[in-house]
DNA sequence: GCAATTCCTACTAAATTAGTATATAATACT
DNA sequence: AGTATTATATACTAATTTAGTAGGAATTGC
């Protein structure tokens, strides 16, 4: 499990997005607004996209928009879509690792996997509308 | 924030090593009996000693034993212990990254020590009693 | 003294992170 | 029609971290 980045800058990116309901907002726009690196977060965008988190127009004039509403996206899931395998143990990374797995019975594995679940649920109670009215509030 | 061998590992063989209250167990018969990389888990219970979850005898027969009752050792305080920096923000971090902290007023930093303290705090609840039970129960 | 153990530091291959670079495609505006 | 601005896509890279390994010194029981 992991938190990086990717998902610290996406919601920062993700925020900004959403404080404009109805226009678009470029990747140029939101990333000099929350001085973020753009082409990272271009990266960023394309999975979130990909995910129907957030929706673009290409072009000039053009840019991306929320295309679920920010009360239904989570931090949650915006940290599944944008990290690299965030809930996976060890033993399923499936390299040499697999090695030192209780391979008969994996008795942990069904534990990680429960406690991964409760962290789970936990981070998808925080929208992003959460986020942005505690941001604001300061 | 992560989550990685090393905690899983420590898990693993802090439980095995819980199995015997009054007696020690060395390095050797818990990694062959769990089936882990000794000198790995050297490091690790270094760490751990140093923290006094555990205490060793050196020397022949030597081997350790749990100093901090098994009902009071959790995963939290495990997992802070052998990771690396688990809840640290990558503003934190010291490095390059800084450059894309928003500096003046990091309202993002707060939001996520609040939400790695509701983890922590939920992690805290799991006591490596809590899964030697689960464990044994299967 | 010898074997078994903990203690300690340093090393290393592989993977991952945190980006950058470069080019293509689409669209608005003139 | 041409240009500027945007998204789309793939590939590359330096630095860091993970997941160990290696080799020895110090300690203790027999």
């Amino acid at each position: 499990m992991q938190l990086t980045t990717k998902t610290e800058y996406s919601v920062r990116a993700l925020v900004t997005l959403s404080e404009s309901v109805d226009s678009l907002k470029s990747i140029n726009e939101i990333c000099t607004k929350q001085n973020l690196p753009k082409k990272y977060v271009e990266q960023l965008f394309r999975k979130l996209k990909k995910q129907s988190v957030i929706a673009s127009v290409s072009g000039s004039k053009g840019g991306y928009y929320l295309k679920t509403p920010a009360k239904e996206i989570t931090l949650g899931t915006i940290m599944e879509i944008v990290e690299n395998h965030p809930y996976e143990v060890s033993c399923e990374r499936n390299s040499v690792e697999l090695e030192y797995c209780q391979v008969e019975n994996c008795q942990y594995r069904h534990l990680w996997h429960e406690i991964y679940g409760n962290i789970k649920d936990y981070l998808n109670t925080i929208s992003l509308e959460n986020i942005k009215e505690r941001i604001d509030k300061e």
